[in-house]
DNA sequence: TTATCAGTGGGAAAAAGTGGGAAACAATAG
DNA sequence: CTATTGTTTCCCACTTTTTCCCACTGATAA
């Protein structure tokens, strides 16, 4: 169970380094994902084994689903975490999330999630703007 | 399970090296066809078996699918790895991809697709553009 | 203060990707 | 049959990127 936000740095090299409380859940190999809102997923070996047995299965002879297995596994990339607990960000991920020099990591359940700061406070404005309004949504359809 | 996005470039000479990601799982001889959307396929010798045998299950009264399986077998091509780990892209491949100098590699489950980079960064866009969509995919699959 | 550790930066070595020359081979003309 | 021309294949070398390692900084704790 992943909690918390960290900011970290992205140097030259493309190099960050993972939040000390979130790399023993990870593992020393990491899978990275687009994500939604213009984020990165990051899942552990065995998080990301479950989503990849269910893309698997998806036949390439339709239009949709071929274009959805191309946009999850083809933004996908498996990346190893170095000696002094940094990942590699590839360069068509940086470019998918607007990743500049200041990162933010979210924990979030199951995964982590990296943003571009801007992005993410930005974001972060927004959803606490509607968080009233959102829980009483929930509440009505009795999620919570 | 191949994920990834790599862009490399096309030589004079018709060779391009294959990403080093991908090479361990394609092994030294490699299957090239005609694949979908004009991009190529890639797959090692083992997944082309799996997926030719699916192919000859396909009925050949249907004129469709026959039409299908002679795109696919007809036009696929066993090449050879070099020491440097390049392939030869075949000229009628090479043509039906509107291959140029700057050629995408992007790593889809069982197999690797070869695209021109415009075409490919054009199909991206395209792509991306239907997240919302792709969202609701995710949910299905319990992905999210 | 001193020790420790997370995060960061940078240099050197190694490897990946790329280009090009020369040998081997094939095709064609004389 | 030989000479010429054009491909293809193999190998070497250059360049850029990646990887590995070490060192610095600032914060925290003893």
């Amino acid at each position: 169970m992943f909690i918390g936000e960290y900011e970290h740095s992205l140097d030259e090299k493309k190099r960050v380094s993972l939040p000390k409380a979130f790399r023993a859940a990870l593992g020393r190999k990491v899978v990275m994902t687009r994500g939604l809102d213009n984020c990165l997923f990051v899942y552990s070996r065995s998080a990301w084994e479950k989503v990849a047995e269910k893309l698997q299965s998806l036949s390439f002879v339709q239009a949709d689903t071929r274009g959805f297995s191309r946009f999850m596994l083809s933004g996908a990339a498996e990346v190893e975490v170095d000696g002094a607990g940094r990942i590699l960000i590839p360069e068509h991920q940086k470019t998918f999330a607007g990743l500049k020099k200041a990162i933010v990591f979210a924990g979030v359940s199951d995964r982590v999630e990296i943003w571009e700061r801007d992005r993410w406070n930005t974001y972060k404005t927004r959803i606490e703007r509607q968080a009233d309004a959102l829980a009483e949504k929930l509440g009505e359809i009795g999620a919570l």
